[in-house]
DNA sequence: TTGTTGACTTGACACTGTGTCAATTGACGC
DNA sequence: GCGTCAATTGACACAGTGTCAAGTCAACAA
């Protein structure tokens, strides 16, 4: 039956997901994920051609496990474009350490994969929007603070979000996740806030 | 004659340079640079114990023909916080695309590589000593926005700097590098200068 | 002249991890 | 009983780093 293609797959996204959460994304090879899924290394190139492609669907399902259009909602919903911004970097900095061993570890394949370079970027554009759509509701209320066009507000914002720098104020500077969300936002509305 | 040992060394270090720059810091393996050198790949083994080890004396060799010290000199001198800030984000913004294919090699190769990782923390440890100095002066001066105490500004400020954000923002978004020196201290000055 | 030293060369090899291939097993439906 | 299909097993190609051993070659010294 193909419900047990379905569940094998799953059994390997689960696994993957695991090591890679536990592993923080570094040192999980394909073997280690076919140990954990309880097959064998081959199994996982019946379900996945290549790694890159494991891991992107591994992001997919993790966004679908987590639910990230119901998590996105709230500054969907907001009534105001500084109550967008802000409602956005809590979202997104909440989101963070829930993906980061998956999002790590497609970050890490970068360098060598092609593939995995590509889905990343796609990801990341997809967070971009989310920051697009902040910076415009900004601009909307005549919010955005002078000297800012659009375009560029976006990409600062877009910039100051991206992982790598979660990690090291998380990371390297000892920061509590609940830190980097406050001060985040204190960042981004003396940055981007008129007044 | 030792010299002449001096002399291969330096010409691994000149050829890995050109190659790196050449390169964007990216798939230069070790025989490639001895080819570059005219020497054989094993030559190279004999001046440095590995990869990591070339390329973290490549950075410092790097430091030394771009007179690292006289580039700092001016934001050093500076009679006011404001002005140092200002003056750090400059040096360093012009700095990183003098250097970014041996620093981009060696961030790289973090990933795989324990001894590059160390390498590539104590370079960015160093820089953030810039960062600290430019918030102290600014605390000094009464100037650090309120809310900041002197080490989270330093944290916000060194990620902010770091070499991703900087790719990211001539990459991706393709802004040149006037425009992130510009950007930069616009963002850090709304971030941290009081009024 | 011969001998030693030391930088460098050449070629083989170990190791790791990804991805491929081919032959085989074993369960299930018909 | 027969075909199908997921999965297994084991071998292998490939890339890149790092190691090892034997040999070359020039400079310098007695």
């Amino acid at each position: 039956m193909s419900s047990e293609i379905v569940e094998t797959r799953i059994r390997i996204l689960e696994a993957t997901v695991r090591m890679l959460e536990e592993h923080g994304g570094r040192g999980v090879r394909m073997g280690d994920i076919a140990k954990e899924s309880g097959i064998s290394r081959q199994a996982v190139y019946l379900h996945f051609a290549s790694r890159a492609e494991l891991l992107d669907a591994t992001t997919k399902y993790r966004d679908e496990i987590l639910d990230l259009d119901r998590r996105l909602a709230p500054s969907r919903a907001a009534k105001s474009g500084v109550e967008r911004l802000a409602l956005y970097i809590e979202f997104w900095g909440n989101y963070i350490p829930e993906i980061y061993g998956v999002a790590k570890a497609l970050l890490l394949a970068q360098d060598t994969d092609e593939a995995a370079a590509a889905a990343w970027q796609a990801r990341m554009l997809v967070m971009r929007d989310g920051c697009r759509a902040a910076i415009d509701a900004l601009h909307s209320d005549g919010r955005l603070a002078p000297g800012w066009t659009q375009k560029r507000a976006t990409d600062v914002l877009w910039t100051m979000l991206l992982v790598p720098n979660w990690e090291n104020l998380t990371g390297e500077c000892g920061w509590s996740n609940q830190q980097y969300v406050r001060w985040m936002k204190t960042v981004a509305e003396r940055t981007f806030v008129k007044e």
